[in-house]
DNA sequence: AGATTTGTCAACCATTTGGTTAAACCGTTT
DNA sequence: AAACGGTTTAACCAAATGGTTGACAAATCT
């Protein structure tokens, strides 16, 4: 029992990634999780005492899958260059795959997680990365455009995450079906790494 | 009484508009709405008969007020490239004042809002403005790099928008105080205008 | 097999929450 | 001043919701 986790705990666990992810911790009921799991609303209280606590465990899980995987590809070895369309490549299938979890990451920490950025060391990650190493580095040699780096990763991310967490209203603006909103992702890709890199070499 | 709205219904609606904003729908409290007001919780029955109806409104005011005050602007007699930075300008200008209302627009139209979409004729008004025309009459003489404007208008919002929506998670991984913030998104605006457009222009 | 622990469930409980009611308040009209 | 209409409030109600309990089943141990 020590690492293989229990069957039911596993099916709670990921009935309520499903629904704390699409609902957010406010709207989000006990019992639509106990349903998606298939077994009773007891369960729940016994693996995970209460709602809070599952809650936290879902949302700290989240933060980390969130933030945490793009950092493998910022600490390869290519250029700054080479890992600007790999990011935003990786985080669109990312999107594409998880598209509840940027918004609701984002939604808890506005409303009370805040402090859970602290658990999760991501300043030190992220401004340690061998990705920001290497912007600064250039920069030093007047290669590319002095900037914050950190200003150059929230291009990136803004440029194909936004898309994402406003993709009803932008499907809508842009008069998109299923077939061409993934189409239009993949211009996008293009035009942010575009953007991003035009940006840092041409000053 | 025609155009005069009551003081009460009016203090309602205000404090409607501060707990929805904050809390979404599924967060807020009719009795926290009605302390907010300084009133007895049966008066928002009896000027709105339900949370729903009030959230109906509060809802469709902050969607126009989203989308629809950045209109004149798109509209005005200068340039695409005037209008860009200015663009920027009035949207950070606007988040500041209201930090909630865009993620709390996206959040309730993820969730089921879907519809007020079409009440609101975005698609028709962004589609159609001056700013869109300039792009395609500008990319038509292959002055500026041809793409879809959506896209172009697309790059702008995100970049000024998704910093406040993130802006918690930003400010701790840049490791900002509310002084350095206010420089971060100044230093930001330039970026988002250079780089979309430098994107444009060089091609 | 019998005892003991662990897991599961239906029924129940207490609180929260959106909503209602009936009485009181108050300015206006007659 | 009495009657009237819109406004406001405290008390109340019913449903929803997070959580608990006690019985029972299913492994696990001896």
């Amino acid at each position: 029992m020590p690492e293989t986790v229990n069957d039911t705990e596993k099916q709670i666990f990921d009935a309520a990634i499903k629904v704390f992810q699409r609902k957010g911790m406010a709207g989000a009921r006990m019992q639509e999780i106990a349903d998606e799991a298939g077994i009773n609303k007891s369960m729940l209280h016994y693996y995970f005492r209460s709602k809070e606590k599952l809650f936290r465990q879902i949302f700290l899980i989240s933060l980390k899958k969130f933030i945490g995987s793009v950092v493998p590809l910022l600490n390869e070895q290519n250029t700054w260059e080479q890992k600007v369309p790999l990011i935003i490549e990786y985080y669109a299938k990312f999107l594409t795959e998880n598209p509840d979890l940027p918004f609701f990451v984002l939604s808890e920490i506005r409303n009370n997680a805040e402090e859970f950025l602290s658990e999760v060391k991501i300043e030190d990650i992220l401004i340690n990365s061998v990705f920001m190493e290497q912007l600064k580095n250039d920069m030093g040699k007047e290669k590319i455009r002095r900037i914050n780096p950190v200003q150059i990763f929230l291009s990136i991310i803004s440029g194909i995450i936004f898309p994402f967490i406003a993709k009803p209203m932008v499907k809508h603006v842009a008069k998109l079906d299923d077939n061409s909103w993934n189409e239009f992702i993949n211009e996008r890709k293009d035009i942010v790494s575009g953007m991003v890199i035009n940006y840092l070499k041409q000053f």
